[in-house]
DNA sequence: TTATCTGCAAATAATTTGCAGTCTT
DNA sequence: AAGACTGCAAATTATTTGCAGATAA
Protein backbone atom coordinates (compact mmCIF):
# COMPACT_ATOMS: atom_id res chain seq x y z
CA UNK A 1 0.00 0.00 0.00
CA UNK A 2 1.84 3.02 -1.35
CA UNK A 3 0.65 6.69 -0.83
CA UNK A 4 -0.66 6.66 -4.69
CA UNK A 5 -2.81 3.57 -4.17
CA UNK A 6 -4.10 5.62 -0.93
CA UNK A 7 -4.78 8.35 -2.53
CA UNK A 8 -7.10 6.57 -5.59
CA UNK A 9 -8.81 4.40 -2.83
CA UNK A 10 -9.65 7.54 -0.52
CA UNK A 11 -10.61 9.32 -4.01
CA UNK A 12 -13.48 6.62 -4.21
CA UNK A 13 -14.26 6.51 -0.42
CA UNK A 14 -17.29 8.57 -0.83
CA UNK A 15 -20.59 6.59 -0.78
CA UNK A 16 -22.19 7.46 -4.27
CA UNK A 17 -19.49 8.13 -5.92
CA UNK A 18 -18.96 7.04 -9.66
CA UNK A 19 -15.88 8.55 -10.86
CA UNK A 20 -14.03 8.57 -14.21
CA UNK A 21 -10.13 8.04 -14.13
CA UNK A 22 -9.94 11.46 -14.59
CA UNK A 23 -12.11 12.28 -12.01
CA UNK A 24 -10.39 9.85 -9.65
CA UNK A 25 -7.09 11.68 -10.86
CA UNK A 26 -8.32 14.72 -9.78
CA UNK A 27 -8.98 13.84 -6.31
CA UNK A 28 -6.64 11.76 -5.73
CA UNK A 29 -3.87 15.29 -7.15
CA UNK A 30 -5.15 16.91 -3.47
CA UNK A 31 -3.81 14.09 -1.56
CA UNK A 32 -1.28 12.77 -3.85
CA UNK A 33 0.24 16.00 -5.91
CA UNK A 34 2.43 14.58 -8.26
CA UNK A 35 0.31 11.58 -8.63
CA UNK A 36 0.30 10.16 -12.95
CA UNK A 37 -2.91 9.44 -14.32
CA UNK A 38 -1.27 6.21 -15.64
CA UNK A 39 -0.69 4.95 -12.10
CA UNK A 40 -4.51 6.52 -11.53
CA UNK A 41 -5.20 3.92 -14.07
CA UNK A 42 -3.59 0.86 -12.77
CA UNK A 43 -4.30 1.43 -9.19
CA UNK A 44 -8.05 1.10 -10.65
CA UNK A 45 -7.36 -2.04 -12.53
CA UNK A 46 -5.80 -3.37 -10.00
CA UNK A 47 -8.80 -2.67 -7.20
CA UNK A 48 -11.24 -3.81 -9.62
CA UNK A 49 -9.40 -7.11 -10.57
CA UNK A 50 -9.50 -7.32 -6.47
CA UNK A 51 -13.07 -6.71 -6.56
CA UNK A 52 -12.86 -3.72 -4.46
CA UNK A 53 -14.27 -1.48 -6.71
CA UNK A 54 -16.21 -2.38 -9.85
CA UNK A 55 -16.37 -0.36 -13.18
CA UNK A 56 -19.19 0.07 -14.94
CA UNK A 57 -19.71 2.43 -18.44
CA UNK A 58 -23.11 4.81 -18.59
CA UNK A 59 -22.60 5.04 -22.38
CA UNK A 60 -20.27 8.10 -22.76
CA UNK A 61 -17.32 5.62 -23.47
CA UNK A 62 -15.79 6.89 -19.98
CA UNK A 63 -15.17 3.93 -17.73
CA UNK A 64 -16.94 4.86 -14.00
CA UNK A 65 -15.59 3.53 -10.62
CA UNK A 66 -17.17 2.85 -7.47
CA UNK A 67 -16.66 0.58 -4.00
CA UNK A 68 -18.26 -2.92 -5.23
CA UNK A 69 -20.92 -4.23 -3.36
CA UNK A 70 -19.57 -5.47 0.38
CA UNK A 71 -20.14 -8.79 -0.10
CA UNK A 72 -23.61 -10.20 -1.49
CA UNK A 73 -26.96 -8.30 -1.64
CA UNK A 74 -26.05 -5.99 1.65
CA UNK A 75 -25.16 -2.77 -0.71
CA UNK A 76 -26.51 -4.51 -4.12
CA UNK A 77 -27.91 -1.97 -6.33
CA UNK A 78 -27.89 -0.96 -9.84
CA UNK A 79 -27.77 1.66 -12.07
CA UNK A 80 -30.47 4.30 -13.36
CA UNK A 81 -28.91 6.75 -16.14
CA UNK A 82 -30.21 9.92 -17.34
CA UNK A 83 -29.53 10.16 -20.95
CA UNK A 84 -29.86 13.93 -21.02
CA UNK A 85 -27.43 14.91 -18.11
CA UNK A 86 -25.59 12.03 -17.06
CA UNK A 87 -26.92 11.45 -13.87
CA UNK A 88 -26.81 8.33 -12.19
CA UNK A 89 -29.09 7.34 -9.69
CA UNK A 90 -28.44 4.61 -7.60
CA UNK A 91 -31.01 2.37 -7.01
CA UNK A 92 -32.12 -0.82 -4.83
CA UNK A 93 -35.58 -0.66 -5.84
CA UNK A 94 -36.96 -4.24 -6.90
CA UNK A 95 -33.32 -5.96 -5.81
CA UNK A 96 -35.57 -8.87 -4.39
CA UNK A 97 -37.22 -9.71 -7.73
CA UNK A 98 -34.20 -8.72 -9.54
CA UNK A 99 -32.62 -11.02 -7.10
CA UNK A 100 -35.04 -14.00 -8.08
CA UNK A 101 -34.59 -13.31 -11.55
CA UNK A 102 -30.95 -13.27 -11.94
CA UNK A 103 -30.67 -16.58 -9.35
CA UNK A 104 -33.07 -18.35 -12.18
CA UNK A 105 -31.77 -16.89 -14.98
CA UNK A 106 -27.70 -17.71 -14.08
CA UNK A 107 -29.53 -21.42 -13.33
CA UNK A 108 -31.57 -21.60 -16.27
CA UNK A 109 -28.67 -20.08 -18.94
CA UNK A 110 -25.60 -22.19 -17.11
CA UNK A 111 -27.85 -25.23 -18.08
CA UNK A 112 -29.33 -24.24 -21.20
CA UNK A 113 -25.62 -22.80 -22.75
CA UNK A 114 -23.36 -24.14 -20.38
CA UNK A 115 -21.93 -21.09 -19.01
CA UNK A 116 -20.35 -20.17 -15.78
CA UNK A 117 -21.93 -17.26 -15.24
CA UNK A 118 -19.84 -14.19 -13.30
CA UNK A 119 -21.67 -11.26 -13.05
CA UNK A 120 -24.61 -9.47 -14.89
CA UNK A 121 -25.27 -5.57 -15.71
CA UNK A 122 -28.84 -4.25 -15.23
CA UNK A 123 -29.06 -0.25 -16.43
CA UNK A 124 -32.07 1.94 -16.86
CA UNK A 125 -31.43 4.56 -19.14
CA UNK A 126 -34.30 7.61 -19.20
CA UNK A 127 -35.06 10.99 -18.82
CA UNK A 128 -34.60 12.81 -15.46
CA UNK A 129 -36.64 15.49 -14.06
CA UNK A 130 -35.30 18.04 -14.99
CA UNK A 131 -34.31 17.21 -18.76
CA UNK A 132 -37.93 15.96 -19.32
CA UNK A 133 -39.04 19.21 -20.53
CA UNK B 1 -31.09 5.92 -49.77
CA UNK B 2 -27.68 5.36 -51.66
CA UNK B 3 -25.37 2.71 -52.27
CA UNK B 4 -22.98 3.29 -48.95
CA UNK B 5 -26.07 2.79 -46.89
CA UNK B 6 -27.37 0.07 -48.89
CA UNK B 7 -24.41 -2.13 -48.21
CA UNK B 8 -24.50 -1.50 -44.61
CA UNK B 9 -27.90 -2.33 -43.80
CA UNK B 10 -27.11 -5.40 -45.88
CA UNK B 11 -24.07 -6.47 -43.70
CA UNK B 12 -26.26 -6.21 -41.11
CA UNK B 13 -28.88 -7.73 -42.70
CA UNK B 14 -27.83 -11.71 -41.64
CA UNK B 15 -29.86 -12.78 -38.26
CA UNK B 16 -27.58 -13.38 -34.85
CA UNK B 17 -24.86 -10.81 -35.92
CA UNK B 18 -23.55 -8.30 -33.55
CA UNK B 19 -20.61 -6.72 -35.54
CA UNK B 20 -18.23 -4.19 -35.24
CA UNK B 21 -18.13 -1.50 -37.11
CA UNK B 22 -14.73 -2.62 -38.39
CA UNK B 23 -16.67 -5.99 -39.22
CA UNK B 24 -19.61 -3.88 -40.69
CA UNK B 25 -17.30 -1.93 -43.00
CA UNK B 26 -15.22 -4.93 -44.32
CA UNK B 27 -18.34 -6.84 -44.70
CA UNK B 28 -19.95 -3.48 -46.82
CA UNK B 29 -16.43 -3.18 -49.25
CA UNK B 30 -17.93 -6.24 -50.95
CA UNK B 31 -20.77 -5.10 -52.18
CA UNK B 32 -19.05 -1.21 -52.14
CA UNK B 33 -15.56 -1.52 -53.20
CA UNK B 34 -14.51 2.02 -51.95
CA UNK B 35 -16.97 2.99 -48.95
CA UNK B 36 -15.13 4.24 -46.03
CA UNK B 37 -15.25 3.77 -42.48
CA UNK B 38 -16.34 7.17 -41.60
CA UNK B 39 -19.49 6.90 -43.83
CA UNK B 40 -19.96 3.35 -42.28
CA UNK B 41 -20.13 5.06 -38.52
CA UNK B 42 -22.21 7.79 -40.12
CA UNK B 43 -24.91 5.28 -41.09
CA UNK B 44 -24.56 3.20 -38.06
CA UNK B 45 -25.35 6.26 -36.19
CA UNK B 46 -27.98 7.12 -38.61
CA UNK B 47 -29.55 3.80 -38.42
CA UNK B 48 -29.27 3.83 -34.45
CA UNK B 49 -31.27 6.88 -33.88
CA UNK B 50 -33.79 5.33 -35.78
CA UNK B 51 -34.34 2.91 -34.05
CA UNK B 52 -33.81 0.20 -36.70
CA UNK B 53 -30.25 -0.57 -35.26
CA UNK B 54 -29.12 -1.38 -32.10
CA UNK B 55 -25.80 -0.39 -30.71
CA UNK B 56 -24.21 -2.06 -27.71
CA UNK B 57 -20.67 -3.15 -26.03
CA UNK B 58 -19.85 -6.67 -24.50
CA UNK B 59 -17.21 -4.99 -22.66
CA UNK B 60 -14.43 -4.93 -24.76
CA UNK B 61 -14.80 -1.15 -25.81
CA UNK B 62 -16.02 -1.91 -29.27
CA UNK B 63 -18.90 -1.05 -30.28
CA UNK B 64 -21.30 -3.61 -31.94
CA UNK B 65 -24.67 -3.44 -33.83
CA UNK B 66 -26.94 -5.85 -34.63
CA UNK B 67 -30.51 -5.08 -36.07
CA UNK B 68 -33.46 -3.92 -33.39
CA UNK B 69 -36.03 -5.86 -32.32
CA UNK B 70 -38.96 -5.78 -34.28
CA UNK B 71 -41.20 -3.75 -32.46
CA UNK B 72 -41.87 -5.34 -28.85
CA UNK B 73 -41.30 -8.52 -27.25
CA UNK B 74 -41.70 -10.65 -30.37
CA UNK B 75 -37.78 -10.68 -31.13
CA UNK B 76 -36.79 -9.46 -27.74
CA UNK B 77 -33.23 -11.21 -25.94
CA UNK B 78 -30.83 -10.32 -24.26
CA UNK B 79 -26.92 -11.18 -24.20
CA UNK B 80 -24.99 -13.75 -22.59
CA UNK B 81 -21.41 -12.97 -23.43
CA UNK B 82 -18.20 -15.17 -22.91
CA UNK B 83 -15.31 -13.26 -20.85
CA UNK B 84 -13.18 -15.72 -22.43
CA UNK B 85 -13.27 -15.75 -25.81
CA UNK B 86 -15.79 -12.91 -26.64
CA UNK B 87 -18.76 -15.45 -28.08
CA UNK B 88 -22.56 -13.65 -27.72
CA UNK B 89 -25.11 -15.71 -27.29
CA UNK B 90 -29.01 -14.44 -27.49
CA UNK B 91 -31.27 -15.43 -25.24
CA UNK B 92 -34.67 -15.57 -24.92
CA UNK B 93 -35.41 -17.39 -22.07
CA UNK B 94 -36.81 -15.64 -19.21
CA UNK B 95 -38.00 -12.80 -21.56
CA UNK B 96 -41.47 -13.61 -19.56
CA UNK B 97 -39.81 -12.94 -16.26
CA UNK B 98 -37.76 -10.12 -17.34
CA UNK B 99 -40.48 -8.41 -18.63
CA UNK B 100 -42.54 -8.32 -15.84
CA UNK B 101 -39.67 -7.06 -13.99
CA UNK B 102 -39.03 -4.53 -16.23
CA UNK B 103 -42.63 -3.20 -16.34
CA UNK B 104 -42.31 -3.31 -12.53
CA UNK B 105 -39.60 -1.51 -12.43
CA UNK B 106 -39.53 0.83 -15.03
CA UNK B 107 -42.80 2.48 -13.24
CA UNK B 108 -41.76 2.21 -9.94
CA UNK B 109 -38.85 4.15 -11.10
CA UNK B 110 -40.10 6.22 -12.94
CA UNK B 111 -42.87 7.32 -10.09
CA UNK B 112 -39.75 7.18 -7.54
CA UNK B 113 -37.40 9.25 -9.10
CA UNK B 114 -39.13 10.62 -11.46
CA UNK B 115 -37.49 9.69 -14.55
CA UNK B 116 -39.07 8.64 -17.85
CA UNK B 117 -37.83 5.66 -18.68
CA UNK B 118 -36.46 4.81 -22.38
CA UNK B 119 -34.33 1.54 -22.60
CA UNK B 120 -32.42 -0.94 -20.09
CA UNK B 121 -29.67 -3.10 -20.78
CA UNK B 122 -29.11 -6.71 -19.36
CA UNK B 123 -26.44 -8.35 -19.75
CA UNK B 124 -24.84 -12.21 -18.38
CA UNK B 125 -21.39 -12.56 -18.24
CA UNK B 126 -19.18 -16.04 -17.70
CA UNK B 127 -17.37 -18.22 -18.83
CA UNK B 128 -18.60 -20.25 -22.26
CA UNK B 129 -18.33 -23.93 -22.56
CA UNK B 130 -15.02 -24.34 -24.57
CA UNK B 131 -13.51 -21.61 -22.34
CA UNK B 132 -14.63 -23.20 -18.90
CA UNK B 133 -11.60 -25.31 -18.20
C1' DT C 1 18.96 -5.22 -1.87
C1' DT C 2 15.42 -6.63 -5.01
C1' DA C 3 11.26 -6.69 -6.79
C1' DT C 4 7.50 -3.59 -7.13
C1' DC C 5 5.65 0.88 -8.07
C1' DT C 6 5.73 5.48 -10.16
C1' DG C 7 5.69 9.47 -13.33
C1' DC C 8 6.37 10.95 -17.73
C1' DA C 9 6.04 10.80 -22.51
C1' DA C 10 5.02 8.31 -26.42
C1' DA C 11 2.04 4.78 -28.42
C1' DT C 12 -2.67 2.66 -29.23
C1' DA C 13 -7.09 2.18 -31.00
C1' DA C 14 -11.88 3.33 -31.67
C1' DT C 15 -14.43 6.93 -33.20
C1' DT C 16 -15.18 11.75 -35.01
C1' DT C 17 -14.58 15.63 -37.87
C1' DG C 18 -12.95 19.05 -41.62
C1' DC C 19 -13.19 19.53 -46.16
C1' DA C 20 -13.46 19.43 -50.97
C1' DG C 21 -15.43 16.64 -54.45
C1' DT C 22 -19.81 13.99 -55.89
C1' DC C 23 -24.17 12.51 -56.23
C1' DT C 24 -29.27 13.19 -55.83
C1' DT C 25 -33.26 15.69 -56.94
C1' DA D 1 -27.99 24.47 -58.72
C1' DA D 2 -28.70 23.44 -53.66
C1' DG D 3 -28.29 20.32 -50.40
C1' DA D 4 -27.16 15.91 -48.78
C1' DC D 5 -23.66 12.26 -48.84
C1' DT D 6 -19.00 10.46 -49.42
C1' DG D 7 -14.03 9.29 -48.97
C1' DC D 8 -9.87 10.55 -47.23
C1' DA D 9 -6.79 12.17 -43.96
C1' DA D 10 -6.10 14.49 -39.83
C1' DA D 11 -7.82 15.21 -35.19
C1' DT D 12 -9.79 13.52 -30.74
C1' DT D 13 -9.98 11.01 -26.66
C1' DA D 14 -9.76 7.37 -23.30
C1' DT D 15 -6.63 4.16 -22.08
C1' DT D 16 -2.12 1.55 -22.30
C1' DT D 17 2.71 0.87 -22.38
C1' DG D 18 8.02 1.47 -22.32
C1' DC D 19 11.31 2.85 -19.48
C1' DA D 20 14.49 4.85 -16.15
C1' DG D 21 14.33 6.36 -11.67
C1' DA D 22 12.15 6.06 -6.94
C1' DT D 23 10.25 3.38 -3.27
C1' DA D 24 8.69 -0.31 -0.15
C1' DA D 25 9.78 -4.54 2.36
Amino acid sequence: MTPPRHAVLDALSERGEHLTAEEVFKKASRRCPNIGLATVYRTLELLTGLGLVSKFDTGDDKARYEFADPAGEKGHHHHLVCSGCGKIVDYKDFIGEEMELLRKAEQGLSKKYGFKIKSHIIQFFGLCPACRR
